[in-house]
DNA sequence: GGTGTTACGTTGGTGACTCCAACGTTGGCG
DNA sequence: CGCCAACGTTGGAGTCACCAACGTAACACC
């Protein structure tokens, strides 16, 4: 028959952090799903936006600002650039660094994901109200300023 | 010189979905240390104290009990069994199933393992009161519960 | 009583995300 | 100049989650 609830368990349906493994990956999903509209993933989405919000920057810095290890930050850059959503240029300041911007295209579809994000931003959050969606930020923004500033 | 604060993607940082993946990830990395000690993994630790506290149960059970695919149970067990913390026997009663007990060595590895995950919990829910520990597992858990039962 | 459906364990593979080690190049500093 | 730090890049690893397919076994239905 094969029945019986399909998420328990046992004690550890109880721990914070089961709880937040468990939010996190619904949360993944459905934005990776959300994502797979546009062919992209979430690496590409972080550094887009950051790139249309602030700007051109060197691809250290990007990984930085995203949380994306510089190595990652590579290929993502690569897959972004090939589909001219981005420019990859030599920083004649500093020919260590490449100085990555965005292009038109890669500031429209920097939007078009951002809204993609609220849309299942909006789906995840739909069993709070406005104050718990802000109490739930609020914690979770304390967690990870403690955790930062190690 | 390479300062800048390490995470503040732009305006990511006030998205419910980017605070849950980082704290999340950051749990995550947390346990995935404290586990190591113990040389498993998070799969495993779900698995053996599911069968530490709800009893012997099928492989394709302790798949839907613990949200663990059940291709990814097998290996897991083979592990575990490998390590003498858990038995494989067949089911008399219905010769498709696998019976998974955890031994005595099993459990004890589980108690272990739970406290391990105490210490690190413990560890990241620091900044939060009691009130607010809380306050967020029950957040996470209307929200999990909301999507579950879609 | 055969037939089709379902569940089971297993194998193998895919993908996303995170991280690490190493290398050659370049910049800054004593 | 010599040393060290940062940069981009390559290659690899590990965890978690998911899917497709197979053969076997139980079950439901006619």
């Amino acid at each position: 028959m094969d029945n019986a609830a399909p998420q328990s368990p046992a004690g550890l349906s109880t721990t914070a952090t089961w709880l937040l493994n468990q939010s996190a990956s619904h949360a993944a999903r459905l934005l990776s799903e959300g994502f797979a509209a546009h062919d992209l993933r979430g690496y590409h989405y972080r550094l887009l936006a950051t790139l249309a919000e602030d700007g051109p920057a060197s691809q250290a810095d990007l990984g930085r600002r995203c949380g994306i290890d510089r190595s990652d930050v590579v290929a993502a850059i690569n897959d972004l650039a090939g589909r001219g959503l981005v420019v990859r240029a030599p920083d004649p300041a500093d020919r260590r660094r490449n100085v990555i911007s965005a292009t038109d295209a890669g500031a429209d579809e920097a939007r078009r994901m951002g809204a993609t994000l609220e849309r299942v931003q909006a789906d995840l959050l739909a069993p709070l109200s406005a104050t718990e969606r802000e109490q739930l930020t609020r914690l979770l923004t304390r967690l990870l300023r403690h955790h930062s500033g190690h």
